[in-house]
DNA sequence: AGCACGCCGACT
DNA sequence: GTCGGCGTGCTC
């Protein structure tokens, strides 16, 4: 040691809740000692403020010359260790500060509400709100005479749902309560009081189900997983080198149509972890996580599965975490932000609708879950599952290049065949009977013999009503930008469109990306037709329509004008029990759980979801279409399906017809992409076009030049934008602000990528933060 | 994100 | 003369 050795000091690095690229490291005050370890709480100061921080290191060291001592260590929560770790790695992988990823991860409740949450929980046990006391009726085992149809109606559905609250059956059957008591007095139920459970999601006492055989697809996935899965607690007996020791996992991408029966690959999945003492993160999109799903995890698991939903009050939130990191629990489901569950001992992550857009986090840390899904999965040399039936780019890329093992289930688990699809060439077969271009004839006929036979139809429409885009009617040209090969979207001249609006002498269309205008061609470009329409309107007009097409039909409608929350699935509901013989509806149609007497699936414009103004519209069109179909046949009839179309050719549509029964697109990945989305270059410019012109023209050069550098590394998966790329992050004296971030296959940050980590992009007069995320797991 | 510091306009 | 505008930069 040589004599100008600076002093050595004992440091904690902690996470701040300010967007700092970076932990400061504090002084560690001999009294907090030990107790100051990573994933702690610590009360410090930050200029004049006094701020809670999480510590993400302890060592010692040099310290800065402006370090100040840590005051305080404060009780409570304590991140696990290796969650930490994750968060350090996802900060450092999308170039998110510190402190705002942590926050992430920390129960919500700031300190006030936190200390609060403490007290109550420490004090309530003798004096607290009383919950609130329900009735419930449970089924006996004597034998019913004699009983009304009423009467016999609510006695089987009790008997169905073992027991359940009176409230439940005055949701289903209206008045219940008299009849009720009548069945009570019989004998045939007993009454209860139970207390009210305010999470909707143990709303019902589930009955245990025991896993039901599976198929032989399906046998083959299990034991893949069970083997990787094993894996894992071998490595890590061998190994034993803690938990920081870069122990391989192992990804699978389960690819499996509807109904293929991937939910009962999870739970086997799950049963494992559990038998090899490993706990389960399992994602699902926003909209999926119903009572209906949870309670088959609940039936299968019982109450040891934590589901993270945003009903949940801080409270019962903050219960669930300690629960969790307390190894109390060790499943955990939920949405997006459930990637961040202190899971004790995890092994095992799953990703159900892998594709689905609700994983990526498009506001504040900007995130995508699946992806760190696989880095959380893969730093506990643990298992990560990706479910599909339409994999995303980027996951497909993963299994072809080998980084994830395929495991497909090609068949429809109850035997049943996929359904035919077909499509409707708009441009040449007419209006049916009502004359209304969405309702062709053959789509007319095809209703109405969905009607005769006594089955239920399915018409499936995207509504964008808000920015209409112009079709020609004739020829099918979509209007779209010349420079960013996007749909130009419909505006009057003053105010939006709305359903009455003509295209009138004052429409134009307007570039969403790089504000290109043009007045509304009287006639169509292309084909001279002056059949030029307004697409994604009239969509409530269609209910109207169909219902005075088919006079005795009952007609119901689902989307989020008709429906919110609850009500989508009592309107499910009324469908299941046949009370509905047509259902239109939204993307949320598409969702939830077997509807099993639909034989038709009518799609009443296929290009609206092409023309949405975004790079991904194609593929998201592919995917929701092939998601409509699978609501087709599932009942003995294989079921079929139209798709209404300008644009039969078009590959997204094609792919979509093509998904035959082994559900799998026959073309090279490379193909697709390039069918899928428009080139690279003129991608990143027409994005950053929209910005301001003389600043645009230089980072567009930029973003373009380093496109093109990621396209000639190959491996192309995908591209994407984590970063507000249309809004810059800033605006300063009229100069606007912005951050790129790149990443190649080759895990190399290009250039403008490399400035930011290098926290010089303060000093960019520049800087666009778009993501082209080749390869998701580069960095593993 | 806050918060202080700093350098230019209308006010008790 | 100074109160205050927010633009700029720093926070261990």
């Amino acid at each position: 040691m040589s004599m100008d050795e600076p002093v050595s000091a004992r440091l904690a690095d902690v996470a701040l809740p300010v967007p700092l690229p970076r932990a400061l490291s504090y002084l560690v005050p001999e009294k907090l000692g030990e107790s100051v370890t990573p994933g702690r709480r610590v009360l410090c100061t930050l200029g004049s403020r006094r701020v809670v921080g999480v510590v993400v290191g302890v060592r010692e060291g040099e310290p800065p010359p402006a370090a100040k001592p840590l005051l305080e260590v404060l009780d409570g929560i304590s991140l696990p260790n290796d969650l930490v770790v994750f968060l350090q790695r996802l900060a450092s992988y999308y170039l998110a500060p510190i402190g705002e990823v942590v926050r992430l991860a920390l129960p919500p409740a700031d300190r006030e509400a936190e200390r609060a949450v403490e007290e109550l929980t420490l004090f309530s046990n003798a004096k607290g709100i009383a919950p609130r006391k329900v009735q419930w009726v449970t089924a006996t085992d004597a034998v019913e005479t004699s009983l009304k149809e009423k009467a016999s109606h609510i006695l089987a559905f009790v008997r169905a749902h073992g027991s359940l609250p009176v409230s439940r059956l005055e949701e289903q059957f209206g008045a219940a309560r008299a009849t009720v008591k009548k069945l009570v007095e019989r004998g045939l139920l007993t009454m209860s009081e139970r207390e009210a459970q305010r999470d909707p999601f143990f709303a019902e006492t589930i009955a245990q189900d025991s896993p039901p055989e599976p198929t032989e697809p399906q046998r083959a996935a299990m034991l893949a997983i069970e083997r990787a899965l094993e894996a894992t607690v071998e490595s890590e007996k061998e190994s034993d080198k803690g938990p920081d020791s870069k122990r391989a996992g192992s990804t699978f991408l389960l690819h499996g149509v509807t109904g293929s029966g991937k939910t009962e690959v999870y739970l086997r999945a799950i049963a494992t972890a559990k038998k090899l003492g490993k706990g389960t993160i399992m994602l699902v999109p926003e909209i999926a996580l119903t009572p209906q799903l949870v309670n088959r995890f609940r039936a299968r698991f019982g109450d040891e599965v934590a589901v993270l939903h945003s009903a949940l009050t801080a409270r019962e939130r903050f219960d669930m975490w300690k629960r969790l990191s307390a190894g109390e629990v060790d499943v955990a489901i939920g949405a997006r932000s459930a990637l961040f569950a202190p899971i004790r001992n995890l092994g095992l992550v799953i990703v159900d609708e892998e594709h689905d857009s609700s994983f990526k986090q498009e506001e504040g840390v900007r995130y995508h879950a699946r992806d760190m899904s696989i880095l959380r999965a893969h730093m506990h040399g643990g298992v990560c599952v990706l479910g599909s039936a339409t994999p995303s780019l980027e996951t497909e890329q993963l299994a072809r290049s080998g980084k994830a093992q395929k495991l497909a289930l090609p068949d429809r688990a109850r035997a049943q065949e996929m359904p035919k699809v077909s499509i409707v060439d708009l441009r040449n077969i007419g209006a049916g009977p009502t004359g209304d271009r969405k309702l062709s004839i053959l789509l007319h006929r095809a209703i109405e013999e969905t009607l005769a036979k006594k089955e239920q139809s399915i018409l499936f429409l995207n509504r964008r009503g808000f920015a209409p885009s112009v079709r020609c009617e004739s020829c099918g040209e979509l209007s779209s930008c010349p420079q960013c090969t996007v749909a130009l979207t419909f505006h009057k001249k003053y105010g939006r469109a709305t359903e009455a609006d003509e295209i009138g002498p004052n429409g134009i269309m307007r570039c969403h990306w790089c504000d290109y205008e043009a007045k509304v061609p009287p006639r169509c470009p292309k084909c001279s037709s002056d059949r030029v329409a307004l697409e994604g309107l009239g969509t409530e007009k269609l209910e109207a329509t169909l219902a005075e097409a088919f006079p005795t039909a009952r007609i119901a409608r689902l989307d989020r004008d008709v429906a919110s929350g609850k009500d989508v699935e009592k309107i499910l509901a009324r469908v299941r029990s046949r009370e509905v013989d047509i259902l239109v509806g939204t993307q949320m149609v598409t969702k939830g759980h077997d509807l099993p007497h639909v034989t038709l699936v009518g799609v009443i414009n296929a290009d609206a979801a092409l023309s949405i103004p975004d790079f991904r519209a194609s593929e998201r069109a592919f995917q929701l279409l092939v998601q409509v179909a699978g609501r087709a046949g599932r009942g003995d009839s294989p079921g079929r399906v139209l798709v209404q179309t300008y644009n039969p050719e078009h590959h997204a549509i094609q792919f979509a017809v093509r998904h035959d029964v082994h559900g799998f697109i026959d073309r090279e990945l490379r193909d697709r992409r390039e069918l899928m989305y428009p080139p690279f270059s003129r991608m990143a410019l027409a994005r950053i076009d929209s910005l301001d012109e003389g600043e645009a023209q230089n980072a567009a050069a930029e973003l373009a030049k380093a496109a093109r550098e990621v396209a000639r590394t190959g491996e192309l998966g995908s591209l994407d934008v984590l970063g507000p790329a249309v809004a810059p992050i800033a605006k300063v004296r009229n100069r606007f602000r912005f951050r790129v971030m790149l990443r190649s296959a080759s895990r190399e940050r290009l250039r403008l990528g490399a400035l930011a980590m290098h926290g010089a992009i303060a000093r960019l007069p520049r800087t666009v933060r778009v993501a082209i995320d080749v390869d998701p797991v580069g960095l593993l």
